[in-house]
DNA sequence: TGTTTGCTTTGACTTGGATCAAAAGAAAGA
DNA sequence: TCTTTCTTTTGATCCAAGTCAAAGCAAACA
């Protein structure tokens, strides 16, 4: 978040700014409540979800660190946030918050090319609930997250990541069962696609096969 | 759009402003087409489509009077654009929007709001594409169709719609085949939760009613 | 007026993923 | 070390929605 911004306002972002931690499990915050703060992800995992008044779950929304929390001008919560790991959040009062940003349109700006991005992968998001196949889901989602990884460190054919999320949870995600995600994750590890390593890591031996199988257009994506 | 825009700034959009009209089922953009516009629906409706490499599609937006189409900052469409009725577009060259966007913090700030908005629906979306029931999805589609005409025509209990979309449409929209989305229009029918008035025409007796069967937390929801 | 063309409905059958149930690991504490 | 607790895997069965196929229906056209 704060990583465009100029110098004079990062100064004045560093005086309303305070740290908060939460360990795994931990709510942040439940839809409806009350929110006097927005927020940035500094290290660890939170999750956005929905629930149903039966208790059907959906998660709408992975916070990985940068991404952003809250909305300027409104004041409660419209999801459950939730840490999924343990989570250190950089959080700013709102009020002052939205007065800087009524003063330093580079916020603004920042903050709406953030919400673009999050706009776009919901959409992506919503392509992969509606019509993906379970394998392709967890294809998705692996591939994914294998995308944002390597992302910084240089395009490489092959990797290994940390999957932040229990099996239920990457159901709820992925509007799945956990059994389903169980077996789908078997059945990618028996086609070779993707090696286990412990409980959470996941080795991807060709991320190309793996977006393949994810019935993602292949090639490029890339808009920018 | 341009319903906040203070009067000066209104001065300058007129400037570089023009009118687009396209027919029923004519292409506005395809997803990856150079797109040096931005634009706002003046009257009539157009979709956003993904498509997957063997035909399977989901819609991912409506857009409906006012709602904005576009990203500053990016030259190429990401989602295939579509007219579902007769629409008509008022369209700002990119360049000069964005030049705009720069010098008057309120169209960035109004933009923002817009965005988050959509981002909103695009999460309940997913909840809808993810978590409910064919008759759930049905109903939930024409209970925000209807909340949205009746929040301009103040609260009734009792509606009348018009759905601008085909049954296939519909399908691609609720993440269903058109045969499910007809029989479970027939279902609801059935249930005297709607009553149909030829082809598109859609009689809600009881708004709280469909609500209910749409699986929606009743109450409320109302956030801003 | 009959014919084409595009929806929409309805029926019969199949299936992918859900549900129910139980066992097997793995980490944490006693 | 032995429970306890949490998570994951695996198996057996079921069902909501998909698929395939065929009518219906209504507007548009010739």
């Amino acid at each position: 978040m704060c990583a465009h911004a100029a110098p004079d306002e990062l100064l004045a972002l560093e005086e309303i700014k305070y740290y908060r931690n939460f360990c795994v499990g931990q709510p942040v915050v439940w839809a409806g409540d009350p929110m006097d703060f927005v927020a940035s992800v500094v290290t660890g995992v939170a999750s956005l979800t929905q629930t149903m008044a039966d208790g059907r779950r959906q998660m709408v929304g992975l916070l990985l660190p940068s991404d952003f929390l809250g909305r300027p001008g409104r004041g409660q919560a419209a999801y459950d946030v939730t840490a999924v790991t343990d989570l250190v959040m950089c959080c700013f009062r709102k009020k002052p918050f939205e007065a800087m940003m009524v003063k330093t349109p580079h916020i603004a700006h920042r903050l709406l090319d953030m919400t673009l991005d999050e706009l776009d992968a919901a959409r992506e998001w919503m392509l992969l609930l509606g019509r993906k196949r379970a394998r392709e889901k967890i294809a998705s989602f692996l591939a994914i997250l294998a995308r944002r990884e390597t992302a910084l460190q240089g395009m490489r054919a092959t990797t290994n990541i940390e999957v932040p999320l229990t099996r239920e949870e990457m159901a709820d995600y992925l509007g799945l069962t956990l059994e389903t995600v169980s077996r789908q994750m078997t059945a990618l590890k028996r086609d070779g696609l993707i090696i286990t390593t412990g409980k959470r890591g996941v080795h991807i031996p060709d991320l190309a096969a793996l977006q393949e199988a994810a019935g993602d257009d292949s090639d490029g994506e890339m808009l920018s």
